[in-house]
DNA sequence: GACATGAATTGGTCTAACCAATCATCAGCA
DNA sequence: TGCTGATGATTGGTTAGACCAATTCATGTC
């Protein structure tokens, strides 16, 4: 019907942009069920001739849905829903930092936040599957006291499985995003850490699989306190790679300091 | 120095996709502290030149930024970083909803989690302003418990400044995030609410805003989780408007059942 | 039957142009 | 003098057509 492309009539405003449009179309079949984690959406000339946009205007679109995670283009082969658990990507949240200057605290607190919601959740729902999980990736601390990078990354996948464990993919995914921007921070200051700090932390660890295990709640929730509370304040005596003020309320970074705020006239 | 495009050497190979080299430049230039919320970047023909790119490819990169909430273009006048709070779009989080099927019971959980903890924080270090805009929604609560639409709007506000007054810019944006999927999904169902769910709803509020006014903080997180408990209680009450199963574990909705999970092959 | 080969498919990019909204400038008028 | 309106430069929005590059798969050879 309008794969010549006559829109010049103007009795039928559109009033979306081409991109939208074709944001809309593969929105429309998403809700419609016929695009599912896994499948492959159309090529992009098929979709720029169906909707009757351009190719660019469809890559444009593409790469939208690519930033949000929507979709993952691979070439020569397709663009494919993601398959798997569903997930947020972190980067909103690391330009998020990078342009309003989060602090350390606040991205604790956060943390402290989700991750003390998802442990208490975990406490009733894990299965038996998870718990086992939980288990080896505390023994993996145990067993990595000594590789500070390697420590991390049972570090990271033990608060990514409690997170699983919450049966919550809306938390999990809040917590994913989270810990994706920490881990950024991280790796480049984990050698940093002491042997004593490690060892406490693998204890904490430990402590928080145990109450999960045992299914209580308000254990499984004041591990999970105790443990981001006592890591913030490890951290915070590293020393500072960047210039991070350490106080939630703390004035911001020198460069950003003493700014007149210049506002845009014609919002 | 590169108008002419000599890129035909490969004597450096380029690493990365043009868009993303489009995606690293504006980065860098945000760590670098040369843009900042407010500002408005290079135009895209400039952008081109300066990175050696085309025009379209720098449109597909900033159609992604502006995705994840970093930019946001207006025609005629330029492509801006929006100035203000921080934010985070909840589109994504919608795509993931529509595509993974995520249940009201598991939205109101992750709000309950995270307006907890804000609730807290609020009691902590509400300014006498903050305390002063709580305070005004409530009774904007109370002045439209007959008009469901309005009262939601003050909800939505009520929830969005508790989560400003926590002082922790993640903390407010990932509510502002669940919020905006809630409002999303509300605003279809809000005139079904019976006078009295909103005479409660109302009087939560302000048991919420009097223990966060009274810096109690324990008393600010039980008010808020009960509010949401209470919440949840009378919506699944109300007749559902689609077929979102109420329990996390429920099996998924009928377009769903029975398909057989096609993997892609080679990821 | 296993493996190399090449065509078809599909994403990635570019050039060159035009349309449309905005904005700053300046002439003209009150 | 001060305001208003026209106008051209600037900037995002879109298109068309072409070519490159990675992948996939059917084909044919050994």
């Amino acid at each position: 019907m309008s794969t010549t492309g006559e829109r010049r009539q103007g009795e039928e405003r559109v009033l979306e942009g081409s991109a939208d449009r074709v944001i809309t179309f593969v929105r429309d079949l998403i809700d419609r069920g016929r695009l599912r984690p896994g499948d492959r959406l159309p090529a992009e000339r098929d979709l720029a001739s169906q909707i009757g946009v351009s190719r660019p205007s469809v890559r444009a679109a593409l790469h939208a849905l690519a930033a949000i995670g929507v979709v993952r283009s691979r070439h020569g082969s397709g663009t494919y829903i993601p398959d798997g658990p569903p997930a947020l990507g972190s980067e909103p949240l690391s330009f998020l930092a990078a342009l309003h200057g989060f602090t350390r605290e606040e991205m604790y607190e956060a943390r402290r936040i989700l991750e003390v919601g998802a442990a208490g959740l975990a406490a009733e729902r894990a299965t038996p599957e998870q718990v086992a999980t939980l288990a080896d990736e505390v023994s993996g601390l145990f067993a990595s006291l000594n590789d500070p990078q390697l420590f991390l990354v049972h570090d990271i996948n033990f608060h990514r499985s409690v997170a699983a464990a919450s049966a919550n993919p809306i938390v999990a995914s809040l917590v994913e995003m989270i810990s994706g921007l920490y881990y950024e921070r991280r790796r480049d200051t984990a050698a940093r850490a002491s042997d004593r700090d490690l060892r406490d932390a693998a204890d904490m660890h430990r402590r928080i699989y145990q109450a999960i295990r045992a299914r209580d709640v308000n254990a499984a929730k004041r591990a999970m306190e105790d443990h981001l509370m006592q890591a913030r304040e490890y951290q915070s005596k590293e020393p500072a790679d960047d210039a991070q003020p350490a106080g939630a309320a703390a004035p911001p970074p020198a460069a950003r300091s003493g700014r007149p705020r210049r506002r845009q006239a014609a919002h």
